[in-house]
DNA sequence: AATGACTACTCACATTCATGACTAGGGAAG
DNA sequence: CTTCCCTAGTCATGAATGTGAGTAGTCATT
């Protein structure tokens, strides 16, 4: 059971609602972990049933009633009782690297298309995480920040989310580069 | 689907058995992919089924009989499709930067034990893919090989490879300095 | 006045992934 | 001479994950 510890763990952030959730999960604001709206409400369900979170109505004039869900002292006890047990090697899943796996039997065209999308989307995550980062730290420095302030576990796995990204779209860019170069080196004899 | 591609992938660099195969997917040399034997051995069965690949029996002396598979035309075609498709951009899924994410909420003891495990993992990793690379490219310089070598898109993949798990020891590191100074920090107050 | 987007969820089903247990012969080490 | 590991797989089952479709009211746009 993984999700049901990535949804624990977004939620030490305050009380949300399993829609707020969704959004969290589906901008990969929270980009520890993915998961569909349907997903999230199946395991809030069971996280209350199993008491590791608790939930309050709370009703609004123009909009349907939500429920915002906040983690008990069982959760954070299943929390820590998670943190201390073995973690599986994070492996990756990525067509991409299927796709470049498969380079030399593959249209060059195709393939440069594709990562010059991944690099365009990195991008894009890595200005949403720059963002997100100024944003947790307000006017403090990092090096202050990361020393002093309050909570800097999702400072932590946001930078770990940017270095990622920068990862991806500096090899998406490599790849494209040496992919045309030789194309241009065949085209030649 | 994508283990399917995965393996068709795989299966570019020359013939294999499942068992060879389970080889490269466990050690994760295949390292954009991860699968179970059992996983593999199922869909070996299902491509060939469908003609994606063929297999052809290799008795041997003291071992048991193997079956040696090759990606065939119509795999081939299969795989330039899956190239041009869209790709699900990859999402991470780490039960250790979950762990982080709580880090405001656990024993850093704990997380620092998780931290330096996974970093020693990653270091362990990064000294195999830089064997693997500088075997497949010989003798040539990276610049030369990937200008001028036969088959680079595992060299490309393995490159990513290697940058992840070099990001993911670097943040391994990083973070720990940071949960160490802050314990030393609040010890004193 | 209709269309589409947003909030807030639920149900049911399908696919994918992971796991334990099992067969069966050969070789190496103690 | 027994125990363990390696090759080379198969079978069955369960857990996790993904997806399509549906409900129902609100709000802004065209």
């Amino acid at each position: 059971m993984a999700l049901r510890h990535a949804v624990l763990a977004a939620l030490l952030e305050g009380e949300l609602s399993g829609y707020q959730l969704t959004k969290a999960f589906d901008i990969g604001v929270a980009n520890f972990w993915h998961a569909q709206p349907q997903q999230l409400y199946a395991e809030l369900t069971r996280l209350e049933k199993d008491g590791l979170i608790a939930g309050r109505a709370v009703v609004q004039e123009t909009r349907p009633t939500k429920r915002l869900f906040h983690v008990t002292d069982a959760g954070l006890a299943e929390l820590e009782e998670f943190t201390a047990a073995f973690a599986k090697p994070s492996f990756i899943r990525d067509d991409l690297l299927v796709k470049v796996q498969a380079a030399d039997h593959v249209d060059s065209e195709t393939l440069i298309a594709q990562l010059s999308e991944r690099a365009a989307f990195a991008e894009a995550k890595i200005q949403l995480f720059g963002k997100l980062l100024r944003k947790m730290r307000g006017d403090l420095t990092e090096e202050e920040f990361l020393r002093h302030g309050r909570r800097i576990g999702p400072y932590l796995t946001c930078l770990r989310g940017l270095a990622l990204e920068q990862g991806n779209r500096d090899w998406c860019e490599r790849t494209i580069t040496v992919l045309r170069e030789r194309k241009h080196s065949r085209a030649r004899h």
